[in-house]
DNA sequence: TAGATTGTTAATCGATTAACAATC
DNA sequence: TAGATTGTTAATCGATTAACAATC
C-alpha cells in the first residue's frame, strides 16, 4: 500500500539501498530476500519491507526480490532517470575533484558545464566538461536551462549567487559552501554538504572511547 | 540529569548546535534562550533542552544560555579539545581541497602530514603540511602515532590500507573512498562520506516536485 | 505440494513535544 | 519582586520490530 507522506528517515535510507543493490547487481546476483539484504546492511528485514511498501510492491512471496528490478525501481524512486542537468560553479580543487572522480552519469545527472573566475582554467576541459567564465553564467543558464547547480564557491558569494540562479530557474543546489542558503521560492531544494559535521561526529566517537 | 546512552539522533545534532553557537559567538552574541536558538535552527526549544540535558546543565533559569560557555561545552562534548592528530592519505584533488579549504584546527585536529604516490607532489607543502611518499607511511605512523586518518585514495586500496593503519594504532577514519570499511578491532570508528547519498536525496526531492 | 518469503497489521520501542514546578 | 526560562517529568507521536496470513 503506497503511502503519501514519506518520512525523512525512509528517504535517507533509499540511497543506501540503491548502493547495495547496485553492488549486488554488478556482482551478478539475481535475487535477494529482505532478510539477507538486511544482514548485509545491518538492518532488520522488517524495516526493508516497511520502507519499500511506502512505494509499492516489488517482491514476490517465497522468492524475495529480483535485484535488477528492485535496483531499477529504487533508482526510479530516487529520480535517477529524471534527466537532471547540472552545472558546477567553482572549479577549484573541490570542483575539480568532483569533475574528475564523481560519476554523475551513474546517478542520472549530466554535467552541462562548469564555471570559474580563474583565467588559467577558463577554456580548459576536465572529463569532457568545458570550464567557462563566470561572465557567461547568466546567458548560459538562460539558454540551456539546467536544473541543478553544484556550489563550490567562497562563502561570501554563495547566497547572492544562489538567489540569482533561483531566479533563472535552478531548482536544486548541491551546496558545499557551508553557508545555509534560503529562498522564498517554493520547490527549491538545498542539499548541504557539511564536511565538518562528519568529522565532529568522528571526534565525538573516538573521544568517548 | 546526565544520560549514559546517547542516541544517534542526538549525536548527529551536536555538530549543528556547535556551528550555530560558533556563528553566534563570532557575531558577539552573549546569551541565547532555547526558544530563540530553536527559532533559528528550526527545531523546538524542548528538543534543545532535552538534548543538552543528556550531557549536563548548561543554562540558567530566566536567562537562557551563555553563548561562549555553551559553545565551549558542546565543543568539549564533541572532543574538539581532544588534541586529535591526523594524517591525510591521498593528496589528489580531494585531499588537496581539504588541505586548502578545510579548517582542521578550528575543530581541534592537527594535520600532521599527508601522503601520496605521485613524485610530483612528494616533498611539496600545502598549507604548511608536507606531502610525503607512501613509502614513508609505516615508519611515520609508528613514530608519530597520529590517531585519525583521512582516506582519499582509490577504492581498491582502501580496505588493505585501513587494516594496516588500524594495526598501527589509528582509531578513526574519515573515509571518502565510498568503500565500506570493516575491522574486528573494537574502538575503531569509520565515518563514511558518501557524496552520492546527498546528491540522490536532492534528486529525489526535485523529482517529486 | 512444502518451504520460503512477502506485504501488512499490530505491538513495542524510542524520540519529540508539551507542560510545569523550580528558580534566577 | 515579576517575568523569563530552565531542567525534567509526563504525554504524544512516529518509527521500528514482530507476527502472521497470503501466496509464490
Amino acid at each position: 500500500m503506497k503511502k503519501q507522506k514519506i518520512s525523512d528517515a525512509v528517504i535517507h535510507r533509499l540511497p543506501r539501498y540503491y548502493r547495495y543493490l547496485d553492488d549486488l547487481y554488478n556482482k551478478g546476483v539475481v535475487r535477494i530476500s529482505s532478510s539477507s539484504l538486511g544482514g548485509k546492511m545491518d538492518i532488520t528485514a522488517s524495516q526493508i519491507r516497511q520502507d519499500l511498501s511506502c512505494f509499492g510492491e516489488f517482491g514476490q512471496q517465497g522468492y524475495g526480490y529480483n535485484v535488477a528490478e528492485l535496483r531499477a525501481e529504487i533508482g526510479h524512486i530516487l529520480g535517477i532517470d529524471g534527466g537532471h542537468r547540472l552545472i558546477i560553479i567553482g572549479a577549484g580543487h573541490l570542483g575539480h575533484a568532483l569533475l574528475q572522480n564523481f560519476d554523475f552519469a551513474k546517478v542520472g545527472f549530466h554535467v552541462d558545464s562548469a564555471f570559474d573566475l580563474s583565467p588559467a582554467l577558463i577554456g580548459t576541459k576536465i572529463h569532457d566538461v568545458t570550464i567557462r567564465s563566470m561572465d557567461e553564467l547568466d546567458a548560459y543558464v538562460k539558454e540551456y536551462q539546467p536544473n541543478v547547480a553544484v556550489l563550490t564557491v567562497p562563502q561570501n558569494v554563495a547566497q547572492s549567487l544562489a538567489s540569482k540562479l533561483i531566479a533563472m530557474g535552478i531548482r536544486g543546489f548541491w551546496n558545499f559552501t557551508n553557508v545555509e542558503l534560503s529562498t522564498q521560492e517554493p520547490d527549491v531544494f538545498f542539499e548541504d554538504v557539511h564536511f565538518v559535521d562528519t568529522l565532529l561526529t568522528l571526534s565525538y566517537r573516538i573521544t568517548r572511547k
